[in-house]
DNA sequence: GCTATGACTGGAA
DNA sequence: TTTCCAGCCATAG
């Protein structure tokens, strides 16, 4: 699998994940494991700040449940709006998180 | 080929 | 709650 391949792999998973769930980065690069045979958390942050412009970006956070940084504000808002379960500043993980 | 870097992670302080 | 650390691995220079 090419790197643009994987790129794609991460941002059609992205779209595919639900209203009022999110997915941790690690979570991301789990699920694609298998087919790419890359397995980095780090990597799928650096692929959605490059890539993530497109894509529902704000239901993608770290496993502590934050906010993408430069971005928290909006993020916050949208996921309020999407119906996105909420503990104060980060999202409840244990409620939001979604597998395909 | 090597080093630095980073939208990460899980655990420790 | 936040900060720090070691492990992590593709990408950039």
């Amino acid at each position: 699998m090419t790197p643009q391949e994987y790129v794609e792999e991460v941002l059609s998973l992205v779209e595919r994940i639900p209203e009022g769930h999110v997915m941790s980065y690690g979570a991301i690069a789990d699920a694609l494991a298998d087919a790419s045979g890359r397995n980095s958390a780090r990597q799928v942050g650096t692929i959605m700040a490059r890539h993530g412009g497109g894509v529902p970006w704000h239901r993608v956070v770290n496993s502590s449940g934050r906010m993408p940084p430069g971005h928290e504000q909006e993020a916050r808002e949208r996921l309020l709006s999407e119906g996105v379960p909420l503990k104060g500043e980060h999202v409840d993980m244990a409620r939001a998180s979604w597998r395909p």
